[in-house]
Parts: structure tokens; sequence; C-alpha cells
DNA sequence: TGCTTGCCTGGAGTGCACTCCAAGGTCTTA
DNA sequence: TAAGACCTTGGAGTGCACTCCAGGCAAGCA
């Protein structure tokens, strides 16, 4: 089933805003700058630069450009894929999985129809897991309001 | 590489039903039994025999009886502690919070506050998984619809 | 010139939640 | 009575997703 348990750590992949399509063109934020170094860019998305660096080792990151002198220099594009990539990782798709669609995504435009099947089947997961903690979240609610009425000291009438 | 590997084992651990109240008294099944030998409760839940074992040596099953001969004989009681864990599990909390749960469960009564405070937090967990998952679920769609404006074939007209 | 800071690499380590194994005991059916 | 399915245990192993480490390079500043 997949349990998912993103949580914990500051994340903020989402900062990069909605676009987060990796066939648009690389926009530039406010400042014009386009360019990102691995410490900057772990602070915009929450991920560390290890996990940035292994992203890149295992082909989740596309391709990141290098200074003259190796240092990565991550464009606005990065970011955006890296914001998609993060919204991947809420649904709970596997490592694996994105990686297969980061391969689809290089290999062209051909690969449309997979990359589509991809994100329906993990829509449908999507849709399953929030109807899941719906149902979780009934219980939840009928659990505490027990545990409300047991409680002598009625400090906060629900 | 590529291991997919999405949703495996049929789950069926809301089998039990809405109840899962670990105050509430055993209430028997419609076949009046009451005893259930660790491969039907895996049956039920989807757990396999091994996690159900794990579960009670790292304390989160709260007593299991045993036979005569030491074979564990699950009760109504535990298919609903069960059930509630299962629950728990969906919303992603880890399996060390839910320990301190069935401790709490284990100490009494004047827990109640404690218990409730931490099904509480859960809530709002919960709350913000599905605030997320929907917003996730934005994109999706978005990404998906471009896939299918791309795709020439029009063989559905979405 | 030396110091600090930031970055690089491959590989090893970590934490979680299981999952399996070996060796043996028990139950059921023929 | 015997075969085979099912159960027991503690401890080791697995897979995932990071996370850290050692050793080293490069840039900026006093």
């Amino acid at each position: 089933m997949t349990v998912v348990q993103v949580a914990k750590s500051s994340r903020r992949v989402g900062s990069a805003g909605v676009a987060a399509c990796e066939a648009e063109d690389g926009h530039l934020r406010p400042d014009g700058q386009d360019q990102y170094t691995i410490s900057e860019v772990a602070g915009f998305t929450g991920l560390s630069a290890h996990t940035l660096r292994w992203y890149e080792r295992i082909g989740l990151m596309p391709h990141v450009d290098r200074s003259h002198t190796g240092q990565r220099r991550f464009s606005n594009r990065d970011l955006d894929w890296l914001a998609f990539v993060g919204k991947l990782r809420l649904t709970g798709m596997p490592v694996a999985d994105m990686v297969t669609y980061a391969e689809l995504v290089r290999e062209g435009d051909h690969t449309f129809a997979q990359r589509r099947a991809m994100l329906e089947s993990t829509r449908c997961d999507v849709l399953q897991r929030i109807a899941e903690l719906q149902d979780t979240l009934t219980i939840l609610d009928h659990k505490i309001s027990t545990y409300a009425g047991a409680q002598c000291a009625p400090e906060r009438t629900a």
C-alpha cells in the first residue's frame, strides 16, 4: 500500500510555483537570476545538498550545468523540475518511478503517452489516498470526541 | 533497475469496521467466533504473520492470548485494535509513536488527555496531508491535460 | 600566505518498517 | 502413526530514501 511518510523537515518544494513543466522554457525569477549554487537550491527546496547530488547521481535530475570549476549551477528550469519532483514525492511515488519518468522526459516527445499514463495512474493513487485519509479523519474525529466526552474537566467544550 | 513496486498486498485492515475503540468490549463476529490464528489475522488485516509477531514484540499489540500450547489466539478486540493501528499507519504516523499511544492505552484512563492530544496532532497532520494531495492533484491534472492536448491522436477527447 | 567557507567525489552508514531464516514444537488429516 | 501444514523464537537480512564521511579542490579575504 505504500504508506507514505513524507513529513518532517521544513519542506518548501512548492516555492518555485505551480508551473513545473519540464517542456516549458526556464522563465527567469523576478531578480533576473538564473544561476543557483547547490546550497541556495537546498534552501529553496528544503532538500539537503546531499540529496540534490544524490538525485543527480541516480538520474532524477536531468542535467545540471557546471561552473568553470565544476560546481553545480542550477537553473530556474531545474528548480521547476525539483518542484514537480517534490509534488510527485508527496504522492508517495517511489524514487525509482520518478527516475523512470525522468528518463521518459529525456527520451523526448514520443514518450508523451507513457508519461501521461504514469501521471494518470499516480492521479488515481492520490485520489485513493485522499479517500483513505478522509476515512481516517472520520475515525480520528470519533475517537477524539470520545476522549473529549470522557474527560471530566470541560476546559474546552467542543 | 526501475523497480516498479506500487501498492502491493490487498489491505483489508478496515474490514473490522469503524469501531476500533480500545475501550469498547470485544463484540463477536457474526459467526460468534472470538479466536483467530495468526494466519487468519494475517488474512483479515493484510499484514504478514511476521509483522503481527513483530507488532507484539515491539509493544504495538497490547497482549495476545495464547492457546495451551503457546500459539497466539487473537480476539475480536485485537482485530479492532489492528484496524485502528492500520488507520494510524495510513496517516503516516511512525510506528514508534503508535507504540507510545499503545503504552498510554495500557496505562489506563488517566492518560486520556495525552492520547487525545496525540490524536488531535495526528488529525492536523492528516488535514495538512489532504491539502497537499489536493494541491498535487491540481498539478497532475494540469500536466495530464497538457499531455492530452499534445497527443495528436484524439482517441479520447477528454 | 594562510584561513575559512563552500563545493566536489565515491562509498559507507543510518533509520525505518518490515521480512526472512533456522531449528524446533504442534495440529490435523489419512 | 506419519506426513505435512502451521506455529514458535531470536536474530539477521532487506529495501528504501536518504545522510554522512574522508579527502581534496577552489574562491574570497586579512
